[in-house]
DNA sequence: TGTTTTACTGTACCCTCGGTACAGTTGACT
DNA sequence: AGTCAACTGTACCGAGGGTACAGTAAAACA
């Protein structure tokens, strides 16, 4: 068998996932693709019966990913504080310090990416991408529930937009840096957004 | 001549433009362009010598159309009112009716599209794109720095990231109303950056 | 009125890429 | 020994980006 290392379907995710974040879903080649990996055109169809199968894999993969990343900072954070407010606060100040420490600043969001493609893809990809950003939203929004019991917030927002608005600022931030080539400003959004969530729960 | 209405080279920069927001630049194809605008290859080729010059040419549109934007919106808001403050606080309201206005949501930004395909286009299309995200910056940073002389900020934040935070806000409230089918959301994201703004800068 | 320029059309061609079809191969497992 | 998973090899199609270059109709200019 020529798996030598980690099947090459991985393989195929890996270096696709690479090359979708660097200039899009439909300037990735399939041939660019099977060069890098070592492998070739039928061994693609193989694994994915066409482009848009590939697109499928590659962005349940992301969300997986993020899903797992998001569980452990909110399980560290609200070991070192129980707090709702506190452990919250703590889980951005992770998310900001996860951020910063990525060599080349954050590689892309492909949720983003793909909403700017969207047209290329098949309907049940566009659900999976509103269904992540939902799962998002539902995730932030119940621990801002959980906090507003104890802390009155101190205006009058809704707490699913304060919850879409830490998906925004990351969205939005990560294609700042990337834009202009400054990695700290995402890192920089995420603490804004911090102090945005200290001054709506925190009397001074 | 065949210049029937407004000129070929426009009608090719209006459909490009809604195609590209729609499905990314490398997804639009010459092709559709000339049919939907009833024109040759040749034709098309005659007004930009590569994609990469439509690309360029609709960029530095844009950026020009939103500067339009943001200076109208800026000069009727502090006509409404000359404090600093409240006239940037008015700036985001207007900003906020003109997104929900947009019957079918905003169509996207430009800016973010290409942020996600750049490997596609030369370097100084690259450029483009950062310079617009930096002159975004100057506009709102400018007008906090106004606000902050007046108004002592009640957080320790670089108004740097302050005004980024709002470019920010508005491309990934964007994404969210896209990929979310939500039109409302970017509206709504404005107002709560509005919500900061206002916590950031006023003694309750 | 003649000439030049602008804004195209028409034709023909090359290369890359997504995708299809299908037969063959190789190593692992049963 | 036979089956199956995971590929390779070959051959082909159509769409799309891009090139090259000759021709043309109307407007602008001199």
């Amino acid at each position: 068998m020529q798996e030598v290392r980690a099947g090459k379907r991985e393989q195929i995710l890996d270096v696709a996932g690479v090359n979708v974040i660097e200039k899009g879903f439909a300037a990735t080649s399939i041939e660019e693709i099977i060069v890098e990996v070592g492998i070739t055109k039928s061994g693609f169809f193989y694994h994915f019966s066409d482009k848009n199968e590939l697109a499928k894999a590659l962005l349940q993969r992301y969300i997986d990913m993020e899903e797992d990343i998001f569980r452990d900072i909110e399980t560290r954070a609200y070991e070192l504080n129980d707090d709702p407010l506190h452990g919250f606060l703590i889980s951005l100040k992770l998310l900001a310090e996860l951020a910063e420490d990525l060599p080349n600043g954050h590689p892309g969001c492909l949720i983003a990416s793909y909403c700017y493609q969207s047209q290329l893809f098949s309907a049940d990809i566009r659900d999976l991408n509103a269904q992540a950003l939902m799962a998002w939203r539902m995730r932030f929004q119940r621990q801002l529930e959980k906090i507003a019991k104890t802390y009155p917030p101190r205006m009058e927002v809704d707490l699913a937009d304060v919850a879409d608005m830490l998906s925004a600022v990351a969205d939005g931030g990560i294609i700042l840096s990337r834009v202009m080539h400054d990695k700290s400003i995402l890192p920089r959004q995420v603490m804004l957004y911090r102090e945005f969530i200290k001054a709506l729960f925190i009397t001074h």
